[in-house]
RNA sequence: GGCGGUGUAGCUCAGGGGUUAGAGCAGUGGCUUCAUAAGCCACGUGUCGGGGGUUCAAAUCCCUCCACCGCUACCA
């Protein structure tokens, strides 16, 4: 049994995430996290705001509110949607908040410097002396060096579609103020990603096992490889440390290199507030564990190349990823989501109209494992009302009201003679089973909610094949025992539903009339013959309430409309 | 431009060199009535994007073409 290092990719503090980034990075870990801990393993779930950066300092300017306000901001609004959600991190915190951060940073910085993977160059770079910074690529807008167009972004053309070079433009402005920038000379640190790949990053990645996408994306990226600036020239982020600035002023760290190291301060941060500050070196400094990072494909780079690089420059005992199940991405209804353009979902008002817990298993659903996908509306009252409600929350309702009306809402017995038969009856006969926090386990999230739905419809063939409501009659205390056998089923139900959709989980237990948690450790992993059984006869059951309201199509259309109407504002 | 992905039943997708290509949803017919007009059973259709090649055999491998999409790391 391993330690499980969850992280998923810290959301930037600049604006609010949506269902992409929930489905990409969070949802995934919740649900991998919860069948972890659900197998006993032990978990540590690490996530927080990234803080730094330029687009941080430019949205904070334009709101005209200190760096730190707009961040927290936007870090408890991120927060907001993650409780929504019941996405449950062990610690969240901020990088621009977390005691721990600067000085983990710098002591990557410093190990990575002693040990000679950092260069230091001069180059020149555009600077805007109106806003007093140096421009990164996509904040210049001028002419094509290759064709002419007079729109073309810093770093490419949008009309030919070449790859430019800011210093060859002959005509450039700042994006954020119009001015015209001057060229400046700047000296940076360049993390020597050739030579840490030549050093046996390139054998740690060719010798592991990815996903398909990663493993593309990543190949090619390997062979061409450059050192990579991690310094930049700006007031907001974690300085360089004074001592290695070779009298330099004004360096903060690059907030990609500042930000996954964000996972290893906010772990620190964590085992200090339990009282043993050590605690993180058994996470990150031991080889027992298996530290796994769930992001975007967006992000590929940064967690299967740089980040690793860095952990591996920091030489033993550092671990480097087991696995980064990278997603593809999230589209909304035939389109990309945007925030600015108003093609997006607002969460809270979503979660007013809308049940989160359904929303959790739709986006397990409709996931974007291996390619892109999307959220359609039509389709996730599909989940709810065909899937949820028809085949598992009335399957729930079919029993519990059954044994409501004629067992005085008991268990009823199964007597010894049945329980052979019975067992055989749901356990074999009705239909092949899976097990969905398997599939979890193994990051197959599609595949588990499929899963967990096929459980499901083994129990409504049961019960129609061995129909209680005909032994009623003629023989009740074999309707009784059909009846609680189901029962028992629908304990298992509640056990795989709890990643998914915890609440529904735990009320589906209590309406089971069960005390404790629908995600307690399980005893064994899946039902069978003999040694599945846990209700006692008599035990008094909970009351009956359906689990999933089914969705009205006017709700959906008024959803699609409401959409539309965003973004035409 | 480079790299990569996708293209399989009306829809969403799974599968992946070898018996008659699968699931769910939607549709049709039947059964049932415990249940959220729920459940169960049965049924249909597919040139597996086009073309070429390898092979005893390809949806599955190779080449090419078409369509759509993503990424292209000094913006997170």
């Amino acid at each position: 049994m391993a330690r499980h290092l969850v992280t998923s990719a810290l959301p930037y503090a600049n604006g609010p995430i949506h269902f992409g980034h929930v489905t990409g990075a969070y949802l995934p870990a919740d649900l991998h996290v919860r069948a972890l801990r659900q197998r006993g393993e032990e978990v540590l779930y690490v996530c927080g705001a990234d803080e730094h950066g330029v687009a941080i300092t430019i949205g904070a300017e334009k709101d005209k509110v200190p760096y730190p306000e707009y961040v927290a901001r936007w870090r408890d609004e991120i927060k907001q949607t993650f409780d929504a959600f019941d996405i449950r991190f062990d610690v969240w915190s901020g990088t621009s908040i977390c005691p721990e951060h600067a000085a983990t940073s710098q002591e990557f910085f410093r190990v990575l410097d002693g040990k000679g993977y950092l260069q230091v160059k001069q180059t020149e770079q555009l600077y805007c002396e109106h806003d007093r910074m140096f421009l990164a690529d996509r904040y210049i807008v001028g002419t094509c060096h290759e064709c002419g167009h007079e729109e073309a972004r810093g770093d490419e053309c949008p009309k030919c579609g070449q790859w430019l070079d800011p210093l060859r433009m002959p005509k450039t402005a700042c994006k954020v103020c119009g001015n015209a920038p001057v060229r400046r000379s700047t000296t940076h640190w360049y993390l020597d990603l050739p030579k840490l790949r030549d050093e046996g990053l390139g054998r740690w990645f060719a010798d592991h096992a990815w996903k398909p996408n990663v493993r593309a994306f990543v190949g090619n990226m390997l062979e061409d490889l450059q050192p990579r600036p991690i310094t930049r020239d700006m007031g907001w982020g974690v300085p360089v440390p004074v001592d290695l600035a070779r009298g330099e002023s004004g360096k903060v760290l690059y907030v990609w290199f500042d930000a996954p190291i964000g996972y290893i301060s906010f772990t620190k941060e964590w085992a200090r507030s339990q009282g043993r500050p050590d605690e993180w070196r058994r996470w990150w400094q031991d080889a027992g564990t298996r530290l796994v990072h769930f992001i975007g494909k967006d992000n590929i780079p940064f967690h299967c190349v740089v980040f690793p690089a860095m952990l591996f420059g920091m030489g033993e005992p550092w671990i480097l990823p087991t696995d980064v199940p990278a997603n593809e991405f999230y589209n909304l209804q035939g389109g990309k989501f945007s925030t600015s353009k108003g093609w997006t979902v607002p969460v809270a008002e979503f979660m007013g109209k809308f049940d989160a817990q359904a929303t959790r298993f739709h986006l397990a659903a409709s996931m974007p494992e291996n390619s892109d996908s999307e959220w359609r509306f039509e389709d996730f009252q599909t989940t709810n009302n065909s899937l949820l409600a028809d085949v598992v929350g009335n399957l729930a309702q079919r029993v519990l009201r059954f044994l409501e009306k004629n067992f005085d809402g008991r268990v009823p017995e199964v007597p010894a003679h049945l329980v052979e038969e019975l067992d055989r009856a749901i356990l074999e006969e009705c239909g092949a089973f899976g097990d969905p926090i398997e599939e979890l386990l193994q990051t197959r999230f599609r595949r588990a909610a499929e899963v967990f739905i096929q459980n499901g419809r083994v129990a409504n063939v049961y019960i129609d094949r061995l129909a209680p409501w005909a032994l009623k009659k003629t023989d009740p205390v074999r309707c009784g025992a059909v009846l609680a056998t189901a029962c028992e089923w629908l304990v298992w139900m509640a056990r795989w539903m709890a990643p998914f959709m915890p609440k529904k989980a735990q009320a589906l237990w209590e309406q089971l009339g069960l005390a404790g948690r629908a995600d307690e450790v399980m005893a064994q992993a899946m039902p069978s013959m003999g040694a599945w059984r846990t209700l006692t006869a008599g035990a008094k059951l909970g009351t009956p309430i359906g689990l999933f309201p089914k969705i009205e199509d006017a709700a959906i259309a008024a959803e699609i409309e409401a959409l539309k109407a965003r973004a035409r504002t």
